[in-house]
DNA sequence: GACGATACGGAACACCGTTCCGTTTAACAA
DNA sequence: TTGTTAAACGGAACGGTGTTCCGTATCGTC
């Protein structure tokens, strides 16, 4: 853990209010969205708008930092997965339902994430940075045991997941696990000439 | 073609707003995206704010009045391909690639179709309303020709392959085809047994 | 040409993310 | 303890949304 020192203030507020931000930005997330107003925030963790600029310069990095904990568990369990699982296609199959599952519970990040808003382009950034190679590496150990056809890239694979998340939450006429549990059964290799 | 007359005002000005604004908000839709402010429309038009929502009460009566010609269209053409298709399968296939064909190339649509945004539920509802029973005769001539499995409602289905869409345009290495043909290979019945 | 209904334009409103700056306060030295 | 200073604070203000409102201009009719 060296993150807890290195954007740390000399300041003992300073220190408290991230952290303070941190947990008020987790309950307002959890209630009402990752969309809810910066002033939400703000008024959840008793602080003035400034506060939350001056630690979290924008929106996304301050969704970035409640997150960040979790993403990197899911970065993390890929290659545990692989090392666990039976085939490399299951472990790629858990991970997913991993990362779907991460999305799914967080109100509206799936939507923020794909959303193409200039804003959240660092937080986009982000989940590639550090996802993508992790889904790679589960890909290319698939495809190396024959098991999926290989004409995807992970980038591809995280985005159309991704997308599939969206609105999975606050719709239960949809269920994005299927989905992409059909979009999986559609990689995996039929047969050598099906 | 009865849409013609059934908002028409008695005065030609407003008719010819109407017109000028329809062909402005498209040109718009087309350079900026769906997602260009409604100003712009409204300069492009080179008319005031006030007539625009006196024509088009909200942002999505707009893009639902722009884009009800291609949705209908689409709508249309299923029954037509499950006459002309080969089996209820290539149908299904066919018409999912024409409604993914329309949504690529409209900046940022898919993205606003799912957005969650409340300002947008009347075009999400239109779209449903329009297409998610042409999507349900085709899944039901698919399903009793024994070529896919069952397990999906048509709701489902077309809320998957829009979330597909969503940002396939502006961004070249994610391509929204290829996905959704995998969703779909995916839901292709494989063997009695597999 | 006059008149009433209709439509027009754009200022004004509410809400958003973000910036800015005068004020407060923590940390430390004397 | 007290004084000094750099750091952090709060919240008004800015620029940009979608939408509403209403005084003004225009069309259709007599």
């Amino acid at each position: 853990m060296n993150d807890s020192d290195e954007g740390a203030s000399r300041r003992k507020d300073a220190r408290r209010n991230k952290e303070t931000l941190l947990d008020a930005a987790a309950a307002v997330f959890v209630t009402s969205g990752v969309e809810a107003p910066v002033r939400d925030i703000a008024a959840e963790a008793g602080v003035g708008l400034g506060t939350i600029y001056r630690h979290f310069p924008t929106r996304a990095d301050l969704i970035i930092a409640v997150y960040r904990h979790q993403v990197e568990a899911c970065a993390e369990a890929g290659p545990a997965l692989l090392r666990s699982s039976a085939t490399p296609h299951a472990a790629l199959a858990q991970w997913i339902d991993h990362f779907v599952d991460f999305l799914v519970t967080k109100h509206g990040l799936a939507a923020v994430l794909q959303s193409g808003n200039a804003d959240f382009d660092a937080l986009h950034a982000y989940f590639l940075d550090r996802l993508v190679p992790v889904c790679t590496q589960l890909l290319e150990a698939a495809a190396a045991a024959g098991e999926i056809r290989s004409a995807l890239q992970a980038y591809e694979l995280m985005r159309g997941v991704g997308n599939l998340c969206i609105g999975a939450d606050s719709d239960p006429r949809y269920d994005a696990r299927r989905l992409v549990e059909l979009l999986i059964a559609g990689l995996r290799l039929p047969a050598p000439r099906g």
